[in-house]
DNA sequence: TATTGTTATACTCTATAACTATA
DNA sequence: TATAGTTATAGAGTATAACAATA
């Protein structure tokens, strides 16, 4: 190894570049951690909402998630051919699906969600509950700033 | 909106999900920044490491960045095609090149930096300076945890 | 034999635009 | 006219594998 000791430069006190390498230790540890569930992060996520919101709707769930319409069309179909979501005609509005979670598909997620806390656990090791409570408000008071999570404008039209 | 109220479920309490919606806002907040330089986040990354470290080669930007030696090839070809750094054969290794910030690389660096800092004023607008120096420690702590920082493993051979 | 840079390639994620069927 | 879902497609970003030149 001949050349050491480099520096960042630049980037060093910038809470962006920090924010995107966190994000990437988290990132690689959430996938160590649904290994041999089948399961990635933005179908955990949808899946987390379908079940914490029984009959909503495929935009709804994209609007909060920040997901556009025309992703979330492959993205259900996946957790439907999985069986851990059940996909039906809106009784009320005949364009829109009803999702709810399987029996299945809440096994899968209390599962994943048990897997991620751990590897949470492993990941702040070496912060207090008093900084991981600190951390986790500080970021949401970033997420606050952003954008209206309008996951979809006016693409049509 | 016939449906609101929406929860997140499970997501809630996990420090990876608000790490990546966080992510999300600054990673837009930057592209805004960035607009009309040219820039994107990896290629600033890329010159900031270049500008720090004169003389420095491909391989050694891309370990300390977490990019694979394939994908510096064009990265490195674009910000020279830019004009903003300069490659030359390095005179201790034949098979390596000595990368440096040109003149006008680090006038669009300081420029870059700059706009960046005003954006993350804007971002960070309702914490104290103290509760920046708490994030940025916080996360600086995670980052710590993440594997080797080894972008590239036995990809040969 | 190991390393620097290269090419080719593939896969995931996200984005836009145009379409349909309902409302 | 607006909305829910769909299809097709394109662009980033990142991954692997095999190769040449040099160490």
């Amino acid at each position: 190894m001949s050349r050491d000791q480099v520096s960042v430069g630049a980037l060093a006190p910038l809470v962006g570049y920090h924010l995107r390498r966190a994000w990437g230790a988290f990132s690689a540890d959430f996938t160590a951690a649904m290994e041999g569930t089948g399961l990635r992060q933005v179908p955990f996520a949808v899946l987390s909402v379908v079940a914490a919101n029984p009959g909503i709707n495929q935009g709804a769930v994209g609007r909060i998630l920040g997901i556009k319409r025309a992703n979330m069309v492959s993205l259900i179909n996946e957790l439907v051919e999985k069986g851990v979501i059940d996909r039906a005609v809106d009784a009320n509005d005949r364009r829109a699906f009803s999702l709810n979670a399987t029996p299945q598909g809440n096994v899968l997620l209390a599962e994943a969600v048990g897997r991620i806390e751990r590897h949470e656990q492993g990941m702040l090791a070496d912060m207090t509950p008093a900084e991981r409570s600190t951390l986790l408000d500080l970021l949401a008071r970033i997420e606050r700033r952003s954008p209206p999570t309008e996951a979809d404008d006016g693409a049509d039209a």
